[in-house]
DNA sequence: CTCATGGTTCGACGCTAATCGAACCATCCC
DNA sequence: GGGATGGTTCGATTAGCGTCGAACCATGAG
């Protein structure tokens, strides 16, 4: 391409349609795979795979590789910011996409190896980073480590390994990130020993009692 | 064209390096003609002329015919604020662009046919319009009139006739509007007769006078 | 009127980039 | 181990669009 302003080539990036539509299916935050993108953008996986890449490197996604999956979600708040300066001409909407199991319960809660997962495992990381739980990099704060003894949860619960303690796992279901690491099975555990939640045998499925729920929000709140 | 989201077809007219380089020029706020605009994209005119229309018809620019001109500038601050979001990937930089007359003195005021021009010129059409001195459509409202009356304009200085009261004309120099029509005349007239100032003979300067551009300015405080 | 200048239209050329088929690598599941 | 699935690389094809030369129209200056 002929030289000129670097507003051009960051718009090229946006201008093709299939790139656009990827774009517009990330703007609520999740992480999806190169193959849903593919199928949202409606080109082959190889296409796709090459619009990815350069999408990467022009740093407007981010990429997080997990088992044989990639992820894919936008890299800031600034792409979002400029989708939506683009949006003001065309009033596109975001385009629906159902992502992981249909299985209600399934999506709700959830056993993720030894962790929770699902609605409730995204929420009880998102309130601990709004919380200030967590530090950026991950860190439990002295907030923290308060309210997890809140829960009956002490030093000695979590000794220490090679494994972090916590640790950001990304979602099948919602695409976003919830808590892993040796902290996110001591809560799970502890959520199954208070029996605020069960776990139904033979699935990965884990039932909150409605009372339980009621009380693992608050103890968020 | 593949169909596909409206931005991509947005995004894909800042897309191109001459077109982004135009856009950028009017960041500013100013119109410029075609032929600026062509040289400012290092582009022919015939291309130029291509691309705008293209702009003009997605309504990114509007044009205003002045003579044998066209003037360019933004539809709006939506494309501004398109333009800023862009900007932030990429740390571009308005080019500066010498538009008008080299001369200091025709820069700072001088006759366009009848009335003021130059930064004088705009300088009261801004005031007029942000003290509501005029209305939104270029209609004199009731502190418009006292204010005149300041400068010892009278209704009856402005006899009714075909030409209209109030018009924005298109300044050369400043790329922004200035004060035309009946009561343009009037006003540098009046400025004439106070001794504010004087016009250069021979030519189509103003010279303001220190103490008539102090009495002025502050006129229209 | 004549000339100069600003701007547009038309047509032909050339280049870039999106696309997919085919082959290949990596991971997970059994 | 073998089969299935997610993802990438390579190469060849194709289509869209930016580009300019040439001709033309409109306006302003003398």
């Amino acid at each position: 391409m002929r030289e000129g302003p670097e507003i051009a080539r960051i718009a090229a990036l946006v201008a093709d349609p299939a790139r656009s539509a990827m774009l517009l299916a990330l703007m609520d935050g999740r992480a999806l795979t190169a193959t849903e993108l593919a199928s949202v953008g409606g080109i082959t996986r190889q296409t796709a795979s090459s619009h990815l890449a350069r999408l990467v490197e022009r740093e407007v996604l981010v990429v997080e590789a997990q088992g044989r999956h990639r992820y894919f979600r936008l890299a800031g708040s600034h792409v979002g910011a400029l989708l939506e300066a683009l949006m003001v001409f065309s009033s596109d909407a975001v385009p629906p996409l159902r992502t992981g199991p249909r299985d209600l319960s399934l999506r709700k809660a959830r056993i993720c190896y030894d962790h929770l997962a699902g609605e409730m495992g995204v929420m009880l990381y998102d309130r601990m980073l709004e919380e200030g739980w967590l530090g950026r990099d991950l860190d439990l704060t002295d907030k923290g480590w308060a309210r997890l003894a809140d829960l009956g949860l002490q030093h000695g619960d979590l000794p220490a390994s090679n494994r972090p303690l916590c640790r950001a796992c990304l979602d099948w279901s919602q695409r976003r990130h919830h808590l892993a690491g040796r902290l996110g099975k001591a809560v799970l555990d502890r959520v199954l020993a208070l029996s605020w939640a069960r776990h139904l045998p033979a699935s990965r499925v884990i039932v909150f009692h409605p009372e339980g729920e009621r009380r693992f929000g608050e103890w968020l709140r």
